[in-house]
DNA sequence: AAACACCGTTCACCACAGCGAAACAGTCGC
DNA sequence: GCGACTGTTTCGCTGTGGTGAACGGTGTTT
């Protein structure tokens, strides 16, 4: 999503309306004029003038808000995995395993759930689900996913955090 | 809840104290560094030198944030406690005790609540609620949520603050 | 003050179940 | 035939809950 530059307080109009769109956005202050109160995380301020790499440093982490202010990846008809511009290609079982992770991105979904939706038909061995899910853990994290187990609850799918412990 | 003023990039050790503690943070800039990469609502920087108001603007806005930002933490049906973002799996022990100690976030639960609770038949041993708090403790520590003993009293679950005044 | 009981912390150990991972084998499509 | 996809077996790690014991701080009794 694009940041837009709003100069400050000249286009307080065009500000209005940007907070009600929730549209990223960094106000360009001009002369005496103070900061506007605010708590918006998509909204930044910076005084003018100013240093451009500043404003392009603004800008950039004003997107990266806006990006992961809605980061629930999509399994799409021919069974790619989109997250973030970035994809993979699942096989069948990844697909339907996949799919029911991304409808309850960030919550637990429980082993009986999956193999529901990967064999309708009945889970062919007790052990399928797991190797399946293994295999998909491999493929998913090169874009950043990840699917972490909880114990005898089943697994959770999350964007994969660099550190370690808690998520 | 204070916003800590971080040198950059001098007070880098210190800087990743405070992200892992989640504190409110405006990083000050010297000379010619560039503006560090971090999409974190809590943390803020401005160039030196600068306007005394903005600077009190930037914290200002900051304390705002870290004061909304702050929910209890929340046991959910998979037994996941989540906390300002981050989550930890329970054991059906803990979960139980961490779920007696949230409905009563910051004040003091006794001892037989928490037993009651976790082992309604009577608890195995004398000293099983003891151990299961001490993993307890170890689990939550992860995602900055502490169980503080009150002698002869109970348990008390709060925010961890690593605090120097303790002891 | 010393002895004592009480309370809580921490560690080591065990048995069990859930899950991870590799290795192998069968099937299908190009 | 080759590679991708899938199913299956086997081995072993690790989380979990329970138990006993050592350790230490606190307040009370003698």
């Amino acid at each position: 999503m694009d940041v837009v530059l709003v100069r400050w307080p000249e286009e307080d109009t065009r500000l209005q309306q940007l907070r009600e769109d929730g549209s990223p956005r960094l106000l360009l202050l001009n002369g005496e004029s103070g900061p506007p109160e605010s708590d918006d995380c998509l909204e930044d301020w910076i005084r003018l003038p100013a240093d451009d790499r500043d404003v392009r440093a603004r800008v950039a982490r004003l997107a990266t808000r806006a990006e992961t202010a809605r980061p629930e990846p999509q399994v799409d008809g021919d069974r790619l995995l989109r997250y973030r511009g970035r994809w993979v290609a699942l096989s069948p079982v990844e697909g339907a395993l996949a799919a029911t992770l991304v409808d309850r991105f960030g919550a637990v979904v429980g082993r009986d759930t999956l193999a529901r939706r990967a064999w309708p038909a009945g889970m062919p061995t007790r052990n399928a689900l797991d190797v399946h899910m293994l295999r998909l853990r491999r493929r998913i994290a090169s874009i950043g996913v990840e699917v972490r187990t909880v114990r005898s609850r089943g697994y959770l799918m999350q964007a994969a955090k660099p550190r370690a412990d808690a998520q």
